[in-house]
DNA sequence: CTCAAATATGAAACCGGTTCCATATATTCG
DNA sequence: CGAATATATGGAACCGGTTTCATATTTGAG
């Protein structure tokens, strides 16, 4: 029934002052035991919370942390969420979530995570926008909270980052390919061309070619949107250069999916007439026919490892630190769909 | 290179009081126009944004909601952000984000969200606790500031609740398994017991066999705990009764996705031999060999009525309006699981 | 031209806490 | 026992805005 009472109301009704109150509630200063008593079951029986907004106010911190990610569908960002909110919630700090694709305008998305943090509402901020602008990253580090960028390098620029080592897990795949598997003729699908993902896992594609001393000439590389529908229609595209194709490796799994469906409809054996794989590791990808081979990526510990960081830097604010760059290693998840097994 | 200016700093570098830079920036109150440009050219020039911590308390408003989720795996806990923040966006809200499975005991992360609202960080909430303990709900129907609660029905708390028809859907399931195929003898798999999804489901399966006289005898009801390694548990019970069973409802998709994997295994033509449904309509349902006859939730909508709903009532403290319990519809989305086109 | 209403602005109070500082009492130690 | 130190508490300033109110100047209607 407590009809929102303040500190100095509490105050009051233990006889003592706003600032004893105050003390007794953060542990801070002295206060004597009689009265820390007499506070707190006043507070008790008022059910008395202090106002964040004051609390934030005086102490010039909001206890909360931004997280801006680009979609909340498709596997991973949950992931990233989990990672962060663990660490977060262990340190007593709130999340305040944005998402870009939540809105109308990419641009407006923007604008918006550049208020939460400039109107500082938040304490740090985990910043995973794929498609950021130069414009924002250098606002970004004007500001005076830490910032950690997600899957994206902007060390040059003072900020953190955390990376995922795509151009590794992508060197493993092929190696898988054309070591275990013997195929020489690899077909590789790549998602938009402002993707640094996709940019990044082809490199590792070319580069394992080049090793094997299998590149250039073979070299077979279509262009897709990484989406379920954009595996389809790239599948139109492959489908003149079947016959002489071993492999196909997908920047992700969703078009790995959608090349799968259609090969399916047209009868082909995937693992044993040719190949498919793909990269992230999405929930179901071990549970389609047949199981995909894939790159896990560790988004949680993205996550985790983000959030510390944030927290980190947070408390000891006076303490330099250059920016720093963090890569996570990716890992080959070999299951059926590469051939082995069959 | 702002060095966090405060309002009194640009009032005397524009010549005005504190007052009128407020009044400018907030289009209250009278400003001539000259002044205003003046204040606006500082404001600019020293690239000033009002703190949000001040601005919090004087208002007494945050701008914020508080989204409670149960976790952010799976497939619909995306879609509810993406409709909460659909909204919130629209209307220059925030989303503070809380995950129940991210800590270690769920009694802390309960107490982390009343937390959160007791402070009042937020202006309203957005509750989605399967699990919810009748304290819990108390003390939120105590907070002064709106609540909607995801499907769980608190009304009579004076809590507002959005709902999911999974009675009809579940109805709607079974007829169609009753009327389009014709089967009589119907397992259902349930999830653990103290899910009221699962209750609901299971009573629109009781229901609807009872409307076809099928009820009680044929009656075949296992019971797990909505995850895949629980289907595939499931199945292993099941198997004794498969001879005499046609088709499989699940109360969720994964479960069925464990069960047909398991079924597989053995060499079952599913849809043929019998046929296995689920609940959810998950992202990977569709890709799924074969593509998985389910209902549809419409969780997105669920996230954008909600947050709508606690704007609205944020908005508008002094109508008193009863709380609202609001039901959305289930979808059935017959694909080949259930026999269909084969 | 006059007086009321509209416009413009600043001073001060306020939002609800935290914290610095001064003062008062209680301990401790040489 | 007296001085230094530790403990306890309240008053007041402060955090950075918004808002009320009083005052001053314009504007406009009659």
């Amino acid at each position: 029934m407590s009809l929102k009472l303040t500190i100095s109301q509490i105050a009051k009704l233990a006889g003592v002052s706003k600032s004893t109150v105050s003390r007794a509630l953060n542990g801070s200063g002295y206060v004597s035991e009689g009265t820390k008593r007499k506070i707190q079951e006043i507070i008790r029986k008022y059910d008395y919370v202090p106002d964040s907004k004051a609390v934030n106010l005086s102490k010039k911190r909001t206890f909360t942390v931004g997280l801006v990610l680009p979609s909340t569908s498709g596997p991973f960002y949950g992931e990233v969420i989990r990672g962060v909110e663990e660490v977060l919630s262990a340190r007593k700090y709130f999340t305040l979530l944005t998402v870009l694709d939540s809105g109308q305008d990419e641009k407006q998305a923007r604008k918006r995570y550049l208020s939460m943090i400039r109107e500082k509402r938040v304490d740090g901020a985990i910043v995973f926008d794929p498609t950021v602008d130069e414009g924002t990253v250098r606002k970004l580090s004007e500001s005076k909270i830490p910032i950690v960028f997600l899957l994206k390098d902007f060390q040059t620029f003072g900020i953190d980052s955390v990376m995922v080592d795509n151009f590794t897990g992508s060197v493993l795949m092929v190696d898988h390919l054309v070591e275990k598997h013997g195929y020489k003729s690899i077909a590789f699908v790549r998602g938009p061309m402002v993707s640094d993902d996709s940019e990044q896992r082809f490199q590792g594609f070319v580069e394992s070619l080049r090793r094997h001393n299998l590149c250039c000439d073979n070299l077979l590389v279509f262009t897709s949107d990484f989406t379920f529908e954009g595996g389809r229609k790239a599948f139109q595209e492959l489908r003149k250069e079947l016959n002489r194709l071993e492999a196909i490796f997908c920047a992700n799994d969703e078009m790995a999916l959608g090349i799968i469906e259609e090969m399916k409809r047209e009868g082909i054996q995937i693992g044993q007439d040719i190949a498919v794989v793909g990269f992230d590791d999405a929930f179901w990808s071990g549970h389609i026919e047949p199981p995909l081979t894939t790159v896990h990526q560790p988004m949680y510990e993205v996550g985790k490892i983000s959030a510390q960081r944030v927290l980190e830097r947070s408390n000891n604010p006076d303490v330099f630190k250059d920016p720093v760059k963090i890569t996570l290693q990716t890992q080959l998840v070999v299951r059926k769909s590469c051939g082995c097994g069959c």
